[in-house]
RNA sequence: CCAGGGGUGGCGGAGUGGCCAAUCGCAAUAGACUGUAAAUCUAUCGGGCUUGCCCUACGGGGGUUCGAAUCCCUCCCCCUGGA
């Protein structure tokens, strides 16, 4: 079972840091889970993993389903030991994030949150060619009202080319139909039998009506209910966290923190999508964690560019998950002390990514311009280094976080951070 | 010396009379990335500005043509065979 304790909280502020336990380990909170989709760390062999500073890990029950890795985690006696990091806490995604990453999501080209930069050059080139090349633009038309401003386009139904009912999700793998929901969810996430499971929910668009995402997320909770339920059939070593959604609606967010903080459950994600800027997240955060149940943990599911883990650790947020670390050295951008920086930009220099850090990349002394030589050469060892090197980033940024609120310099360490991201 | 093939933008490599400042790939440059569709994607990539046009460009020179990277002549260079 998970316990939660919170060690370190300012009655000022709903910033606090804890202990989370289950009976695989311990991490301290806040804590950024690395994310393996297919469980394991793209670009990293498997053998690194219990190396990694990284403490917390959420894996995908889609891809790992869609991919037939859950046999081979059965086989394995369950996924601490296929991943070999006995030690670590490992929390699994119900599935329900890729009804949208694969669906709608990827139909109109969006993510979680509309870029503030696409907005912007809407604003002063709407007319201009430039409109036709990006899909994303189709969505914004102008308000013909003010006539500068701008009106988004939302979407009623889901627009989905995967077809959502009350029952669950359906779709197609590899040309045959197949069956997602609460039930078949929970069975899977059993056979992963990671610590944290998530509830099977759908994560809505920004480009989501408020009908939509009202309709979306009552059937959320009802499916909360029927995951409940499938989840005590099995026995009570997991724990199984509810999501808030409600999308950027203050009145559904309000709603659905009220409902899923009520549930008999041990924590909580908050997932779905929040609005169109970095304010907008912190601001749809704060309305749930208002809600919520003070003494249990909250994930806020895929977050983690760094300017939004401060805001949202303000609001109370414990646990994240975000690819940025990752995915992003692989696209060659590393991440210091000093920002994030293209390796592109430092490729002529001939030392190590930074001073003072403790990944492999830099105690070995890896310098830049051999990691370019190795990108070039499409070298694994390329994005192996700069994923361990980001990896170290994001757990050092963690413990960071986690020291400076025990001692009280919390918005000092944010605004240090806030110079450079 | 003979025969055959070839010389195109930083590189590789299309194009064989107009729609060619020249497909495409690489490199370069700028940007993006938030419960992984992603070791990916987007944009720029001869020069100038009043962004539509002008200039310079497909080895050098000359010619044919309204018009040439593309056809002809000539020179230079490279590759493959043969003396």
């Amino acid at each position: 079972m998970l316990s939660f304790d919170i060690t370190s909280k300012k009655n000022s502020t709903k910033v606090r840091a804890g202990i989370l336990r289950t009976s695989c380990g311990e991490i301290q909170t806040p804590e950024l889970a690395i994310v393996a989709t297919d469980a394991q760390l793209r670009s990293l062999p498997n053998d690194v993993l219990k190396e990694l500073p990284s403490r917390y890990f959420i894996v995908n029950t889609y891809h790992t389903y869609t991919k037939e890795i859950i046999p081979k985690i059965e086989t394995a006696g369950g996924i601490h030991s296929y991943m070999q990091i006995p030690g670590r806490i490992i929390a699994t995604d119900s599935g329900g994030f890729q009804v949208f990453s694969l669906g709608f999501g990827r139909k109109h080209n969006i993510g979680k949150l509309v870029q503030e930069n696409i907005v912007n050059f809407n604003k002063s080139s709407m007319s201009s060619l430039g409109l036709t090349r990006r899909s994303t633009l189709k969505h914004f038309v102008m308000d013909s009202r003010s006539g500068s401003g701008m009106t988004r386009f939302k979407f009623d139904d889901s627009d989905n080319p995967i077809k959502i009912t009350e029952k669950g999700v359906e779709f197609e793998l590899d040309g045959k139909p197949n069956v997602l929901n609460p039930e078949i969810s929970m069975d899977l996430q059993h056979t992963i039998g990671a610590d944290i499971m998530m509830a099977f929910d759908e994560c809505t668009s920004p480009l989501n009506s408020y009908e939509y995402t009202k309709k979306s997320m009552e059937r959320t909770h009802r499916w909360l209910d029927r995951s409940i339920e499938a989840h005590q059939s099995f026995e009570e070593k997991q724990a199984l966290f509810g999501i808030v959604q409600g999308g950027e609606y203050q009145d559904l967010r309000e709603e659905s923190a009220r409902i899923v903080g009520s549930k008999e459950v041990p924590g909580f994600g908050i997932g779905g999508s929040f609005g169109d800027f970095h304010e907008a997240l912190s601001t749809t955060v704060s309305w749930v964690t208002a809600i919520l149940p003070p003494e249990k943990p909250r994930h806020l599911l895929g977050i983690g560019k760094i300017r939004d883990i401060f805001s949202a650790v303000q609001e109370g947020v414990d646990l994240f998950d975000c690819v940025i670390p990752t995915r992003e050295a692989r696209h060659r951008m590393l991440y210091t002390k000093k920002g994030r920086l293209y390796l592109r930009k430092l490729k002529h220099l001939d030392e190590p990514i930074e001073k003072n850090c403790a990944c492999r990349a830099c105690v070995e002394g890896v310098t830049m311009s051999q990691l370019w030589r190795w990108f070039l050469a499409h070298d694994l060892r390329a994005s192996t280094y700069t994923t361990l090197h980001n990896i170290q980033f994001y757990a050092d940024l963690m413990r960071e976080i986690r020291e400076s609120i025990e001692n009280n310099t919390f918005s000092q360490r944010r605004e240090y951070y806030y110079r450079y991201y």
